[in-house]
DNA sequence: CTTAATGCAAAGGCTTTGCAGAGAC
DNA sequence: GTCTCTGCAAAGCCTTTGCATTAAG
C-alpha cells in the first residue's frame, strides 16, 4: 500500500472522527502539516497548495486551520508577532527556537524534566507547560 | 523623598545609561510598565497615557517600546496572535498563563528547576528558556 | 544652531468576515 | 433538495513608516 494513500486515509479518519467533512482542502492541509519537517504558517501552506496546483483560497486555509485547532487536531504556536505557526504534533513536546533564523525544532518531552514546578494559584487547574529553548548559531 | 520621584529618577538613569534621551514619553512608558502589576500591550500603555492627559501618540508608544526592547530594558512576549505584551522584568523568570482570561502572572525563576534539558544541536549556543505554565480556573 | 524625537496620517502585513456560488450527502 | 464548504473581495486589527513639526542639548 502506498504511503501517501495511508496518510490520506488516516487524515480522513481523523477529520471524520471529529465530525468534520473530509473535503480535499481539509485533507491536504492536515496531511501536509503532518508530513512537513517544519512547522508551517497558514501562508506557507497556502503557497504549497497553490504550488501543487490545488484549488484553494487563502481564506479556506485560514478557516481550516482554525477549525483544526478548535478540534484539537493541530496546535498553534506564536513565537514572533505576526508569525503564527501550526504544529500537528499533539503529543507533549517542547521546542528549540533559533533566535536568528526563527527556525523551530521539536524536542521530545522526555528530554526535558522538572525538579519542581511552581505551586498553582488557588483554584487553578494545570493545563500544560510550554518550554521553548532559545538557541543561536552565531555564538 | 516621594516614591514617584524615586521611580522617575531610576527610569531616567536607566534610559541615560543606555545613551537614550529621557524624554517625558519614554520616561512615562517605562515607569508605568515597571509600576504595573500586569504585563501591558502597546495599546494598554497608550490608553493609560492618554487617560492621564499626557501628550503622546500611538506611534511614539510603539516606537518607544521597540527602542526599549532593543536596549534590553524590556522584553516582548507573544502568547496569542495579535497580543504582544511587554515585560519590564529583565531577570530570569517564567509565567503563568490563564488560557481562559489570557492573564499573565510572573513565576520567579527559583520556582522552576530542570532535571535535564535537551542536548543542543551541533554548534548552537544556549540563549535561554521560556517556560509558560498554562492554567485554567474553569476546571 | 544642530541633532534627535514626536505626531499625524497613510501604508503594510496578516487574518477574519459576509455573501454568493459550488459542492457534499 | 438541503445543508455545508469554498472563494472572492472587502474590511479589520495591530504595527510600522515617511515626512513635517517640535523639542532637546
Amino acid at each position: 500500500m502506498d504511503p501517501t494513500f495511508a496518510q490520506r486515509d488516516t487524515v480522513e479518519s481523523a477529520l471524520k472522527g471529529h465530525g468534520l467533512q473530509a473535503t480535499s482542502q481539509r485533507v491536504e492541509v492536515l496531511r501536509r502539516l503532518r508530513a512537513s519537517e517544519r512547522h508551517l504558517s497558514a501562508d506557507d501552506l497556502y503557497a504549497e497548495l497553490i504550488g501543487a496546483k490545488m484549488k484553494v483560497s487563502r481564506a479556506t486555509v485560514y478557516n481550516t486551520l482554525n477549525l483544526l485547532k478548535e478540534h484539537g487536531l493541530v496546535s498553534e504556536m506564536v513565537l514572533d508577532p505576526g508569525r503564527v505557526l501550526f504544529d500537528p504534533n499533539t503529543e507533549p513536546h517542547y521546542h528549540f527556537y533559533d533566535v536568528d533564523t526563527h527556525e523551530i525544532t521539536d524536542v521530545p518531552a522526555d528530554k526535558v524534566g522538572f525538579t519542581c514546578l511552581p505551586l498553582l494559584p488557588e483554584g487553578a487547574t494545570f493545563k500544560g507547560v510550554d518550554v521553548v529553548v532559545k538557541i543561536s548559531r552565531r555564538g
